[in-house]
DNA sequence: AGTCGGATATTCT
DNA sequence: GAATATCCGACTG
């Protein structure tokens, strides 16, 4: 398989997260094949990112593996869901959380695996259910390892700049414009609005 | 269309 | 015992 080539995630964590939109993610799970192009990304820029799980530098269990080398997937559960983080950088705590995929293979398995038919995939939560992501099988997993790989997948026709969402008590970081979203893209979370022309791809 | 609150489970103090 | 990078249904307008 041509998996795509993820050293773009060795150095600038913005950037990088830009460039994950329109990737291609897929899992494959007991045979189960699923996946989906990201729509929804956020930046977490470590030690001088107030909302950072690993803001000052804070290690603990559950975030020691945004410690690692870019290409590792951190995994953590909250309110019952789990959420996924594709590590970067060699030398500092950086990630880029994936809040938003559009679905693109499989989508019998993710509409029998949410037990609904519709907003699939349209938040953090929701997409690592769809996609079989677990704490137990992919925390501390590789990018194009064993159980998740990552295609080229499209190209967004804009993308949009926005604040992050779910951390008001951040003091200063809740002003950062660390999120990025395919613009006019309905399999983002709270979209508000018409889909735009061809859900925002080139 | 927008806001609100309860459910939820794992980790950390 | 508190906190949390969420989700969903039930309200109101």
């Amino acid at each position: 398989m041509n998996y795509l080539n993820i050293d773009f995630l060795s150095d600038n964590t913005l950037e990088a997260a830009k460039q994950l939109l329109g990737v291609e993610v897929v899992t494959e799970i007991n045979g189960e094949k699923t996946s989906g192009f990201i729509t929804e990304v956020e930046a977490y820029l470590g030690l001088s990112d107030r909302a950072a799980h690993t803001f000052n530098g804070k290690v603990t269990k559950k975030n020691a593996m945004m410690f690692e080398p870019y290409g590792h997937i951190y995994v953590y559960t909250m309110h019952g869901h789990n959420c996924m983080n594709f590590v970067t950088t060699t030398d500092r705590p950086e990630g880029i959380l994936i809040r938003g995929i559009e679905p693109h293979q499989g989508i019998d398995i993710m509409k029998e695996r949410r037990g609904k038919e519709t907003d699939l995939t349209s938040g953090p939560g929701k997409l690592t259910k769809a996609l079989g992501i677990t704490r137990a099988e992919h925390n501390g997993a590789k990018i194009n390892g064993d159980t998740l790989h990552v295609l080229p997948g499209r190209n967004p026709a804009a993308i949009e700049e926005t604040k992050r969402i779910g951390i008001d008590n951040k003091e200063e970081a809740v002003d950062y414009l660390y999120r990025f979203i395919v613009k006019g893209n309905p399999n983002v979370s709270r979209f508000k609005g018409k889909p735009g022309i061809n859900n925002g791809w080139q």
